[in-house]
DNA sequence: TTGTACGCGTTATCAC
DNA sequence: GTGATAACGCGTACAA
């Protein structure tokens, strides 16, 4: 591949012009400027962005690191993240980290030694990257899920009212007449999924409703583990008349035990389930739903880590979005 | 950041040295190869990857750039390269083109800038960025749509025979006792668009029905778009009695349209689409489709990507690959 | 305005 | 087995 030095000596000048002309930089005459374009089309030249960000000492490259590449609410997320991103002028490279310590250990390590210029990570399980970046002064936004040991707040989040969606959510069922509420949260550990119980919890209470422990239930926030649970819920002696699902990909799990045993939403089991995926519309009635604003948090937290950037000393900021509930069918008893 | 030359001269070694110890190169004496690292510990060192790619003239990181991220076909086929390419020690950054020319060809730049490895890619539209690798001698795989004008079979591909695939969903539809059948597929000049259609025509034709180009619709491959359609095709006078949808997102926009009018899927309209996502088991009946092995086409476009890599003047390869049929209930009369 | 020359951090070549 | 040292391709003082 052509480099510097094979287009300054096609037009007839100094790398350090070629160099000038390509960044805008200072003042380079135009007829060598033009001398300069046209060498540099001739050969197809590219500049070599390695040989660059070595000599700047920066990327503009950001990485985002989710739990679930295959989970819609984060595809949203990363989207939102990466239109603000573009527009900035920073790529987006988008690594999986499949909830496992060690895959996501070694996306940090890539970030760090590719020096990328940031990163945005939805943190899984207890284990501490993120205080492993910011101690290297690396630029980091958490989104999703609270850092763990962070209670000094000492970085930047993006995170969703959990508790209080939750609570509405649960108290939507009771408003629709459903009295024996079930919930099927996430791995107890989670963050997302304990407050999304808590929530729970609450508006049970502020029902007067009794708690109930025997009518909460733990998944891996995906569908086969949700469809085992929901078929012993389902099959058992004490069923609830409605169920609120922490996220959609278990709510998947639970639509399937329910079709497996002729149950309709709504009727048979009132549901309502985090994440407004695009098939919650599909299925018959539509499932109701606690809509995370994905593309938003996404959005948001790449405007948090550009900042950061730009101020590395600035004090650690904690947006909190709201979620907002789509009542649908599945919550109506007809 | 702690540099080589840092913990070189903690170490009281060369920087060759420290080289050496880290890429585990030629022999080093134990002792030294101790204090190395221990120096590199206690500096927290890690080694530049901007330099070394410099020096190496090679970096180890993939490109995946799709046409839409929130596609499960593309996320599971991400997973699929991803998870063979790891293994070789190569890195996967998910690049989403947006189906839009103007945001493949700047992903493309960056591939080139950054000088990464290889790409593979799901071209998109007759645009033709793929040439401009191939020309440059960047390793370059095509995967889902042929690349478009390349009929010498100049670049590696992994395809999927859609048209066979195609041919036998409208075939189990016939089978099921439908007459009427439909064909909703992507947008013309979309090649698996293109080819899902005439294997429908074919599968008619086999099947003694008569061609019916009013029974023939386009949409954009997206649930939206897929929708208003079937709202129409739902309300018109000629109402096919079942319907062939090319892919997964689309037939959401099916289903919704389905439900606003009532309908059910099998008894009042069969239905079956391309691709297995976790949700076609949700609705009622569970959706029959057509699973394509995108896991599998991940991992066999990561195989013949690094294989290319290799050995750059092998001859070009193209994989065809086969989907299967997963009747489900929504073929189903009853 | 343009050119020369150095350094970014690493690896590979060559002596020792 | 180890240590100097020269690249890799680019940006940018500094000098002209």
């Amino acid at each position: 591949m052509a480099t510097i030095t094979d287009v300054a000596a096609l037009a007839g000048v100094s790398t350090a012009t070629v160099s000038r002309a390509f960044n805008g930089k200072s003042t380079v005459d135009p007829l060598l400027a033009e001398r300069v374009f046209r060498a540099a089309g001739e050969l197809d030249y590219r500049p070599n962005g390695l040989a660059r960000n070595l000599r700047r000492q920066v990327t503009t490259v950001l990485a985002l690191i989710v739990s679930d590449v295959e989970n819609p609410f984060f595809t949203s997320l990363a989207r939102g993240m990466e239109d603000t991103a573009q527009t900035a002028g920073y790529s987006v490279v988008l690594c999986n980290s499949d909830d496992s310590a060690d895959k996501e250990r070694r996306y940090l390590e890539v970030a760090l030694q590719e020096r990328m210029a940031g990163v945005v990570i939805s943190p899984s399980g207890p284990v501490d990257g993120v205080a492993m970046l910011r101690d290297r002064r690396v630029p980091v936004v958490a989104v999703d899920r609270p850092v763990p040991g962070d209670a000094g707040g000492t970085v930047d989040q993006v995170l969703v009212d959990n508790r209080t969606a939750a609570r509405e959510a649960t108290a939507h069922l009771v408003a629709q007449g459903y009295s024996r509420i079930g919930c099927l949260t996430g791995p107890a550990g989670v963050a997302t999924a304990d407050e999304r119980l808590d929530g729970h919890r609450d508006a049970l209470a502020a029902a007067g409703l009794p708690a109930a422990p025997q009518h909460e239930w733990h998944a891996d926030y995906r569908p086969l583990g949700a469809r085992e649970v929901a078929r012993e819920v389902l099959d058992g002696a004490d069923r609830p008349d409605a169920l609120m699902v922490a996220n959609s990909a278990m709510a998947i799990g639970v639509l399937e035990a329910m079709n497996e045993r002729g149950l309709r939403p709504g009727r048979d089991l009132g549901l309502i389930a985090f994440d407004d995926a695009p098939w919650t519309r599909a299925v018959t009635p539509p499932l109701s739903v606690v809509a995370q604003p994905a593309h938003s948090i996404g959005s948001e937290a790449a405007r948090l880590l550009l900042a950061r950037i730009a101020e590395p000393d600035a004090a650690a900021v904690s947006t909190v979005l709201e979620a907002h509930l789509v009542p649908r069918g599945s919550s109506r008893r007809d």
